[in-house]
DNA sequence: TGGGTCACGGTTTTT
DNA sequence: CCGTGACCCA
């Protein structure tokens, strides 16, 4: 049956799917087939005889994993022990299940998400911004730097504080069993290092590795990757240079760029014949990338026809951009376009705002894709705090969040109060409110209408529990009205919560319908790793980010915002040669008609600002309007001045004043000339 | 405790 | 311009 599948390949990706033994790099331009390639492998080798058990399959994404895991079973016509294919994050989760007692930690730990992250952070006193703090942790851990050597290599002032929160944060997460997105890679890579036999019975197990996506991984997910390898080499890694547009959470290019050089010997193939665009769309996609010097040597070559030419226009402002889509949408839609087949693609979510106003107007159908994500509305974080309460009642963390949700009349004072308290007894807040040995100090305390209150509390706690020991089926039906969630944000009018309530009950029976034997704890660890409900609204028009749109593809795509300053994007930290890729996979994600649009004025920040077209659109050839970029306006010692990095003096000029090399305090920056001020 | 007001800052996002 | 967070007062 498989020899059938085999037929459908081209030769460059039959090439591919039977290169078994060693490394293998498959440079995968878009719409080369990756998928089909890969999941063809994966049968492929589950055919010869290799035992699915074997193989390890690792993606990003979840929709990524279950898209591949269907394909490739479907392709097998006898029923195998499913191989294990899944996201990074789970497999490190996996993993810490059977091994992180070895690091002296518990194995009943809870994984948080970036949220949480933020709160604890900033519970422990910090003077900078949570959300930098957080990065900072995460780039360290993702580097592989240990609270220790981060703080003896901390320089700034930002630096310095944040490696001293990145101590105190790993010790709050060990003492309370909390693990983070960065620990489910970043114990496991510790163990694999630390334990050899653990690390080679483990890559003796997953003898036949294969990475998805490979171009976003980062320093971390390399090193783990390598010691998976230790007893071989069979590792086939996935992606297109071009596309990776994840340098901003650490995504690192070069793990792709010198996968050869890594794993010696490596072979690799080329897919170059695209299957989704036309011609004209793989032209402009084409030679915009060209202008990117750091990546492997890749032409896109179209096997559909010519098609139609990319349409490009600057309108007078946003509003005039969004009537102009609307009204070309209308016109597919009455020629009988399926809505579903066209997408409008910005790089900030900023843009979405006119044209979410205008399709309203007009009546267009759409759906945004990738808002907030379903596990992170407020609502659904308070039934979590919840559940992990009745599997752990001293996770203070959890108890903090709720203890007032519903309202129940017990507010900062009585909290700090609590914690300060349980501190100094060593134990934690539910402990003390329950422990009948410091009942009368608690209720001198806090008051005895207050200390009424919190008993309520622990009763309800208490009540969630017992439900619990009657069966999952039961806890779930009788969940809501033991709580009174929906009924809280019934009367303030949150309509929208209530019914988000009501489909992740709905989700969660079905869940514990399906796996019966399902623990709570190991339910709550597993949608820690799951962002997306349900997709709902087929027929629709998609509206989304660049960012968002990543592996998929529509008939017609509409690119509005090609502006300098939007994209390319104009900050302190921007790198060109990643906005270019963003470009790129826009472009590409269009089957047959693709629409480059900008606005010569838009509204951002409460102040209309005046810019020129986006340079990706003169590279293109798609613009006679003169580009930003203003030359010769600064010289060697000008004193400038960056948002972020203060007062600097310029040492160089370079590329004719588009960049400067600044320094500033004695740290020296290449930054473009755009992201600074003349100081005078 | 919690409602009200003011200042501030404001990419991209998966797990 | 608009959402978030800090802070003040009833």
């Amino acid at each position: 049956m498989i020899k059938q599948y085999l037929q459908n390949l081209n030769s460059e990706q039959l090439t591919a799917v039977e290169h078994i033994d060693g490394p293998l790099l498959i440079l995968a331009g878009a719409g080369s087939g990756k998928t089909k390639t890969i999941t063809t492998r994966l049968a492929y080798l589950i055919s010869l005889g290799i035992d699915p058990s074997n193989t390890l399959t690792l993606t990003f994404t979840n929709k990524a994993a279950s898209e591949m895991r269907q394909r490739a079973i479907a392709m097998l016509d006898f029923n195998i022990y499913p191989p294990l294919l899944c996201t990074f994050h789970k497999f490190g989760l996996l993993f810490l299940k059977f091994h992180l007692a070895k690091l002296n930690r518990s194995p009943n730990f809870v994984v948080i998400d970036s949220d949480d992250k933020k709160k604890i952070i900033k519970n422990l006193g910090v003077s900078f911004p949570s959300s930098s703090i957080s990065h900072y942790i995460s780039s360290c851990k993702n580097s592989i730097i240990s609270p220790d050597s981060a703080k003896t290599s901390a320089n700034s002032e930002f630096e310095k504080e944040a490696s001293e929160i990145y101590i105190k944060y790993e010790e709050y997460m060990i003492k309370n069993s909390l693990v983070d997105f960065d620990d489910l890679l970043l114990l496991p890579y510790k163990i694999l290092l630390d334990f050899d036999d653990i690390a080679s019975e483990t890559s003796k197990k997953y003898a036949y590795i294969t990475v998805d996506e490979y171009q976003d991984t980062n320093q971390l997910q390399f090193e783990l990757l390598k010691l998976l390898c230790k007893e071989h080499s069979n590792i086939c890694v996935v992606g297109d240079d071009d596309q990776s547009i994840y340098g901003f959470r650490g995504a690192d290019v070069t793990n792709i760029l010198s996968f050869e050089k890594t794993f010696y010997g490596a072979k690799i193939v080329k897919l170059e014949s695209n299957y989704r665009s036309t011609k004209q769309i793989l032209d402009i996609a084409n030679i915009v990338i060209a202008n990117n010097t750091d990546r492997l040597d890749k032409q896109l070559k179209s096997i559909k026809g010519n098609g139609a030419a990319v349409s490009s226009t600057r309108f007078e402002d946003e509003r005039a951009e969004s009537a102009y889509i609307a009204k070309e949408i209308k016109k597919l839609l009455k020629n009988g376009t399926n809505p579903a087949d066209i997408a409008v693609l910005f790089r900030i979510n900023a843009l979405s705002r006119s044209i979410e106003e205008e399709f309203t107007k007009e009546r267009i159908a759409f759906k945004f894709v990738g808002g907030t994500m379903f596990y992170e509305r407020a609502e659904i974080k308070d039934l979590l705090a919840y559940l992990r309460l009745c599997v752990n009642e001293n996770d203070d963390f959890s108890l903090k969040r709720v203890i007032n949700r519903p309202k129940r009349g017990i507010g900062k004072t009585t909290l700090d109060k609590l914690e300060t308290f349980a501190t100094t007894q060593k134990t934690q807040i539910y402990d003390t409110i329950s422990n009948p040995l410091f009942e009368s100090q608690l209720s001198s305390m806090v008051g005895k209408k207050t200390f009424g209150l919190l008993k309520e509390f622990t009763v309800t706690i208490q009540k969630l529990q017992d439900k619990k020991l009657s069966g999952m089926i039961e806890f779930w039906h009788e969940i809501d009205s033991i709580i009174g969630l929906k009924s809280f944000f019934n009367t303030i009018g949150e309509d929208d919560r209530v019914s988000n309530i009501d489909e992740f009950i709905g989700m969660a029976k079905e869940y514990f319908k399906t796996n019966p034997e399902c623990e709570l704890d190991e339910f709550l660890n597993e949608i820690a790793l799951v962002s997306e409900s349900e997709e709902q609204n087929y027929g629709d028009v998609s509206i989304m980010t660049i960012h968002s749109a990543k592996g998929l593809e529509f008939e017609i795509v509409f690119v509005v915002g090609l502006d300098d300053g939007f994209f390319p994007i104009n900050t302190a930290t921007t790198n060109i040669e990643e906005e270019r890729r963003l470009f790129y996979v826009a472009a590409t994600r269009a089957k047959t008609n693709l629409y480059l649009l900008g606005a010569k004025s838009r509204f951002l920040h409460g102040e209309r600002k005046h810019m020129p077209p986006s340079r990706f659109l003169k590279e293109a050839g798609l613009t006679d309007e003169p580009i930003a970029i203003g030359g010769g306006k600064y010289t060697k010692n000008d004193l400038v001045k960056h948002k972020i990095f203060g007062f600097g003096r310029v040492v160089e000029v370079l590329r004719k004043g588009e960049k400067l090399k600044i320094n500033f305090q004695g740290q020296v920056r290449e930054l473009l000339a755009d992201f600074v001020e003349k100081a005078v």
